[in-house]
DNA sequence: GACTCGTGGGT
DNA sequence: TACCCAAGAGT
């Protein structure tokens, strides 16, 4: 007799599940921040952005008072900054359309930008207002390896099939319980690479998985190499130049040194800024990968003394020791560099 | 349905 | 190194 995997999950999530994570409060608007923060994101990297968000917004009418840029500046770094801008438009909703409390039903939760099925799912139930199936990373690995779900199906098909799984095994009452403890499981017994089946607490529940097997691989994709020229001019206030990226979706609305992708466009525009006569103080250079894409920086530093013949704005400049803005990580790469340089300086 | 969106970590 | 994946969603 095969025992049930949602009672083996709910008696292994009692004794070693993650029950300390800060957003297990019985408060439905931490729960949807950390959710948010969580998606394609490890529990290690969300922790610290977590904690500060929480203290700074504590509640949903703090947040709905905040701009757009401030909250750019405290997810700056956590990557995907189109979840902040949901947030903030999910915020506004809430503030104006349900009194600044955060919705009781799944498919009003749904509603709200940047909220799926699974997200949905996991606020409504880790909140008690549902008891509903997840299906994120560790859940859809769990169920290809326990039913040993061939892999040839299209992707939409797969889904579906793999949220009727989910759905099949998610027991009504405890759910919370259940669904956290599958994603603990995941996380840290059924891993992507080396799982520990040997402590398995759902291998007796008839689990087809056999890890000698080898699994195909995925078709390559290729990686786009972009080189980029990255030009960080800074005053004699110690002060950086930086203006808000306007072009494209990668980015939008984070600030940055300008960047050029040739040297004649970099050169334009150092001569309609009246900056030819400035010579770099130094340069550098380091990659940053963005999921398919390297972008190879060639940094040139600037240092500018007070010269009225230079037409920058006066308003784009940044205390280097206090930046208000949110940047891209690889201007806080850029300007790491600086830091260390000029440190050294002074030595 | 393929593609985009960031960054950190693991192999 | 080059590649994969992480509490996915939107276009």
């Amino acid at each position: 007799m095969q025992s049930s995997i949602s009672e083996s999950v709910l008696d292994w999530y009692d004794k070693f599940g993650r029950k300390n994570l800060p957003w297990k409060v019985d408060d439905p608007y931490k729960i949807w921040i950390s959710e948010i923060m969580l998606q394609q994101t490890q529990v290690q990297t969300v922790i610290p952005y977590y904690l500060k968000f929480i203290k700074k917004y504590p509640d949903i009418k703090s947040l709905s008072k905040a701009s757009l840029d401030d909250l750019l500046l405290i997810w700056s770094g956590l990557g995907y900054y189109t979840r902040i801008k949901n947030i903030h438009a999910a915020s506004q909703i809430i503030s104006n359309h349900y009194n600044d409390m955060f919705p009781k039903s799944f498919d009003e939760i749904l509603m709200l930008p940047g909220i799926g099925r699974t997200t949905a799912s996991a606020i409504s139930t880790f909140s008690g207002f549902s008891n509903r199936a997840i299906l994120d990373g560790n859940v859809k690995r769990i169920l290809l390896r326990f039913f040993n779900i061939n892999d040839t199906y299209a992707k939409s098909e797969l889904d579906k099939i793999l949220w009727k799984k989910s759905e099949f095994i998610t027991p009504p009452k405890r759910t919370s319980d259940f669904i956290q403890g599958l994603m603990d499981l995941g996380a840290t017994v059924c891993k992507r690479t080396q799982p520990d089946c040997l402590i398995c607490p759902i291998k007796k529940c008839g689990c087809l998985y056999e890890p000698d097997i080898k699994q195909k691989k995925d078709i390559k994709k290729t990686i786009k190499k972009i080189s980029t020229l990255l030009t960080v001019i800074i005053n004699q206030h110690n002060q950086v130049y930086l203006e808000k990226i306007t072009t494209g979706k990668l980015w939008l609305g984070l600030f940055s040194s300008p960047t050029f992708n040739s040297q004649s466009l970099k050169n334009n525009w150092m001569l309609n800024n009246n900056l030819v006569h400035l010579d770099p103080m130094y340069e550098s250079s380091f990659t940053h990968r963005v999921t398919n894409k390297i972008y190879h920086f060639n940094v040139q530093y600037y240092f500018l003394k007070n010269d009225k013949k230079v037409s920058l704005s006066t308003k784009n400049w940044y205390n280097l020791s206090d930046i208000n803005v949110g940047l891209p990580r690889y201007l806080d790469k850029a300007l790491t560099i600086y830091r260390s340089k000029h440190e050294k300086d002074n030595v």
